[in-house]
DNA sequence: TTTTCAATGTGTAAGATATACACAATAGTA
DNA sequence: TACTATTGTGTATATCTTACACATTGAAAA
């Protein structure tokens, strides 16, 4: 897969040519979820010499907001339409405290705008930018210090996912196309933070009508070997229109 | 109550030098929300010689997005600390397409930050500035053609809304301090778009414990005298803090 | 080969919650 | 004084949620 790059040659012209392409003052931050050994995860991005932070950009002239959010996700994951979903703007002028790169249009005053994205871990090949060194998946429990108001936006797009778990069959998005009913489950369990009943899960979520139980089983685990699902799309994407309700 | 102005003095002035006093491609827009008659109404703003917009403004330089929405609302309103929430940003490049205001920072492309409020109908005193001639409540069900995108912007905010009455008693907001369990139940009906079981709205709202009922009853009405309730403010707190859950 | 282990698959009963529903009381109006 | 439209109230049913235990099985260990 090639490396995708900004549309800039170094760094320094980014800096000074950035004004041209780029809406002053305005950002887009991308809080990607991924799901991956029964922990959820968030993709990061390591400046160079400089601390962690949530994989952005910003806005060209005529893009719309949706568009560029899309384009920094397929610059960091090379996937393009998958979930994504804006959830917030930040905008506090002190959030870029300590931020000091005088004179350069990246320097000024910048409000954010959150998206949350879901992805299939497997699916994901993160890529650096010119500007960082390491881009890679931390499991959201252990996310280190975070640039800015990073770690902020991450958890308002954690307690937004939270509660989207609601009309939202997230699983859909973050496992792979054939899944175990237990991953299903750690999973949920995962984003709500609160163990569930395995048979009342099972119960709730076969009632969806959404699940297709193959003949397959998983192999492969030290134990009983457990049921392979698929999402039914077709009822998936109908009942996403009507809007669809699950409790726990 | 004196009238609140633009920092400037002329609608000139501020084209030519808002970039001055405030951000570039940004703007607020307040859906102000009131409820009156047994009606949800929206506060809308009449441009001079143009059409019908939401109440907007502009971000100061050093002043955090949350501030901005709150002046904008004061200025429109008179009224400060009331339930403002941040809901969406609207950012399609097409969005001010009419709009021809050639040169001047305000004629370019702008992205608005939407935020809806919730106030008491009975407390707004409504307030044009230098740019409008008109600023009045419209049914929601009545409003009309409005500039922009901004009938998809109250759109959104009212489907928020009705969202957002789940976890959040939105009576405390929109009724006065005093108000009948059938003036509460009207409200949801309205913001629900259906109609509700008079008996079970009531189990329920009083279930929640927010609700005190008071000695009086409302007369003046051609029938039955309802009682009167209030808010437990102490509760409603604590509540809001916990997270409470209604449903329909 | 057998035993052990840890995880999977499954159903029912009790409790909580939501829904459907009807008649007596009353404030103002005619 | 009678009428009318609205308010106030309780119960039975259906639905949904929760709690809970044992037999099965695949792999690993003995």
């Amino acid at each position: 897969m090639a490396k995708r790059e900004l549309p800039f040659q170094s760094r320094q012209e980014f800096h000074e040519e950035g004004h041209r392409v780029f809406l002053p003052h305005l950002s887009v931050d991308c809080v990607i979820f991924g799901f991956h050994n029964d922990a959820l995860k968030v993709l990061l991005l390591k400046w160079k010499q400089g601390p962690w932070c949530l994989p952005g950009g910003f806005i060209k002239h005529r893009e719309s907001i949706d568009q560029s959010a899309n384009r920094i996700l397929k610059e960091r994951t090379g996937l393009d339409s998958i979930f994504l979903e804006q959830f917030y703007a930040f905008g506090d002028p002190a959030r870029e405290k300590g931020k000091r790169v005088k004179g350069a249009w990246i320097g000024k005053r910048f409000i954010t705008i959150g998206y949350y994205a879901l992805v299939e871990y497997s699916q994901v090949f993160p890529q650096p930018d010119l500007l960082s060194s390491e881009c890679r998946w931390w499991d959201v429990d252990e996310v280190p210090e975070l640039i800015y108001d990073h770690k902020e936006i991450m958890n308002k797009a954690l307690y937004t996912l939270r509660l989207s778990l609601n009309d939202h069959p997230v699983g859909y998005n973050l496992l792979p196309e054939k899944f175990t009913m237990p991953q299903l489950q750690k999973l949920y369990e995962t984003i709500l933070g609160e163990p569930l009943d395995r048979r009342n899960f099972q119960k709730q979520m076969l009632s969806l009508n959404l699940l297709i139980r193959l003949k397959e089983r998983k192999t492969g685990g030290a134990h009983k070997a457990p049921f392979l699902y698929k999402f039914d799309k077709k009822r998936y994407s109908s009942a996403l229109q009507t809007g669809l309700r699950i409790s726990f």
